[in-house]
RNA sequence: GGGCGAGUAGCUCAGCUGGAUAGAGUGUCGGCCUCCGAAGCCGAAGGUCGCGGGUUCGAAUCCCGCCUCGCCCA
């Protein structure tokens, strides 16, 4: 907020010192005002000198004079303008700038860093979309948190957010899912049963066979196995949809992939390609000229069986949500589906959509481990740790926190032991103490008979401590923050953010008293905690999180 | 063999569209509760930003080549 106010002012020195004949226009939009490393290079900076100085083959420090003289004598906010290394420009603003964030944050309060940038388009975040074989397993956990949170960022924003969760319950694997529940059926009945060489083999299965065992008896036994994957489905959805509810989160809709073959969507993706000369026939398969969309070869679309591949529904899928008027599609993947990518970007390319409305989140695997040692996963053998198990080990918020704790581009490393054995000691903690304590802060003021003071009559110049601006800055880092984080999707951002703002402030806890016995000063400190409880709280729910006020 | 991602302190990782002297947590070592919550704080130590070139005022960041790991495709 105060960044941009100072970016305003600094484009102006740019346009009078391009009217005064100083420098030309060519370094337009390409200086940047940022914020020093080192506290004694200002509060801000810019390198428009050395910008310019670069285009015009000129000293930058003198350029950077030269904008100085513009600057002094200007606006009341700026205490010391300085020229600084090679020709940097650094800005050091009067205190009650720093001061004045206070205001906003308390009276936009639950409001305070949202944004309306999104304009009320329409997005849709697609995510976990994992076919109900089996439970959510820690590489869907991640997923499940990252689509999540960047779903509450882009709305934090403005954007009209639709979270759509796609599956498919027709295929290979879900017959062998009925085969497995099958096989499990009849072997808890005693009857002679033959598990699938490729069968589900872990605990749930027995469970569901079990539930169908006490509702139908052996009723069953001689029944198709596609009634056992219904019943497989149905139950392991609704365990999904329960993990789910159990991290705080839910869709807006379903989409079945059935639907598209039901409609005639897929047929009609072919034809509309064949149309265009960009399908062929050969070696009895459909194939899709991709080479035509800059990819090295062709790929098969129908194989010679006649069954899809499933770069064909995902095409016809994402064709569908072009449709369906939305005007910006994320979707969060695992590593694992970077090869459909490409493919499904031609596809709607050919189909004369623009796929730069198609943006792919793609996550890294999640590594666990456990005694030190990693943990070997396979959805097959059951060797799994469930998004459920690591729920009642550590909780919904540490789940939360540690997904969201490194950015989607990098693998991430989830120690389990570190994660049980210390629990007490995670991270998320750092941040909700911080909360926790600031309420504990006004119970205590309450408690010792604080007499509250109007916000008006709060003397803020009291605050003077080193401690207190850092605080006051980073408040005001806020609102670009949550930006920032949503067009980036990046919401480890946020995560960054808050444990910075957490370290901080107890930092400043512990070397100052926010109550004392000058009212004055008190009464300032406890508008400074006001402020940090709101940003804390409304950071911590951003993601997701919880903002406890006792722990 | 090809594609994508990663490589930064002992370990786990930040570093936003190139900026000034490289950042945190954790671990190690040493301190701090008569005091608003010690789930906290302070200090010390710890680096060839994988390697080699290039671009420029300036590179962890951008370009090229190579190495290692992960995932995917054939």
């Amino acid at each position: 907020m105060i960044k941009s106010q100072l970016k305003e002012l600094i484009d102006t020195c740019f346009q009078d010192g391009v009217r005064q004949g100083l420098w030309t226009a060519a370094a337009a939009d390409s200086y940047t005002v940022e914020v020093p490393r080192h506290e004694g290079q200002g509060d801000f900076s810019t390198n428009m000198a050395l910008v310019i100085a670069g285009k015009e083959k000129r000293r930058p420090r003198e350029v950077a004079a030269q904008l100085t003289g513009l600057l002094t004598a200007r606006q009341d906010f700026i205490d010391k303008v300085e020229v600084a290394g090679p020709g940097f420009v650094n800005f050091f603003l009067k205190d009650q700038v720093w001061r004045s964030v206070l205001s906003p944050v308390c009276e936009q309060d639950a409001d305070f860093g949202l944004a309306d940038i999104g304009n009320g388009i329409k997005v849709m975040v697609e995510f976990v979309s994992a076919n109900p074989t089996g439970p959510l397993s820690i590489g869907h956990g991640r997923n499940a948190v990252l689509g999540d949170a960047i779903a509450r960022l882009l709305e934090a924003v403005g954007y009209d957010v639709c979270r759509e969760y796609y599956f498919n319950d027709a295929g290979r694997q879900m017959r062998v899912l009925g085969a497995s529940t099958k096989a499990r059926y009849l072997e808890l009945l005693g009857l002679p049963s033959e598990f699938p060489e490729d069968g589900y083999q872990g605990d749930y299965i027995f469970d569901i066979a079990r539930a169908i065992i006490d509702e139908s008896g052996d009723s069953l036994k001689d029944a198709d196995i596609m009634v056992f994957k219904d019943r497989a489905q149905t139950a392991i959805f609704a365990d999904i949809e329960k993990t789910l509810q159990r991290i705080g989160i839910s869709f807006d809709s379903y989409f079945n992939e059935h639907t598209l073959y039901d409609r005639g969507l897929i047929d009609e993706v072919v034809a509309e390609l064949r149309g265009k000369g960009l399908v062929y026939e050969k070696d009895d398969a459909t194939w899709f000229k991709t080479t035509d969309f800059g990819q090295e070869q062709d790929r098969v679309i129908i194989k010679k069986t006649g069954e899809p591949t499933y770069r064909l529904p995902d095409i016809a899928y994402h064709r569908e949500k072009f449709r369906r008027g939305f005007a910006w599609m994320i979707d969060i993947f695992g590593a694992d589906h970077i090869a459909t990518v490409p493919d499904v970007l031609a596809g709607i390319r050919a189909l004369g959509y623009d796929d730069s409305r198609v943006e792919v989140i793609l996550h890294q695997f999640v590594t666990l481990t456990r005694d030190g040692k990693q943990v070997k996963m396979s959805t097959r053998k059951a060797t799994f740790i469930t998004v459920d198990e690591l729920l009642d080990e550590v909780g919904p918020d540490a789940l939360r926190f540690f997904f969201l704790m490194r950015k989607p581009d990098s693998q991430l490393e989830f120690d389990l032991e570190l994660a049980i054995k210390e629990s007490q000691e995670n991270p998320v903690y750092y941040v909700q103490y911080a909360h926790a304590r600031l309420c504990s802060i006004d119970r205590q003021a309450a408690a010792k008979k604080v007499q509250p003071m109007l916000p008006d009559q709060v003397p803020l110049e009291r605050l003077q401590e080193p401690e207190e601006y850092r605080l006051l800055k980073t408040l005001a880092d806020y609102p670009a923050l949550v930006a920032g984080a949503a067009e980036g999707l990046a919401p480890h951002r946020i995560i960054f953010y808050l444990l910075d703002l957490a370290g901080l402030f107890h930092s400043y806890y512990n070397k100052h008293k926010v109550i004392t016995d000058d009212p004055g000063l008190t009464a300032a400190r406890l508008r400074l905690c006001r402020a940090m409880k709101i940003v804390f709280r409304n950071g911590l729910h951003l993601v997701g999180l919880n903002a406890p006020e006792k722990m």
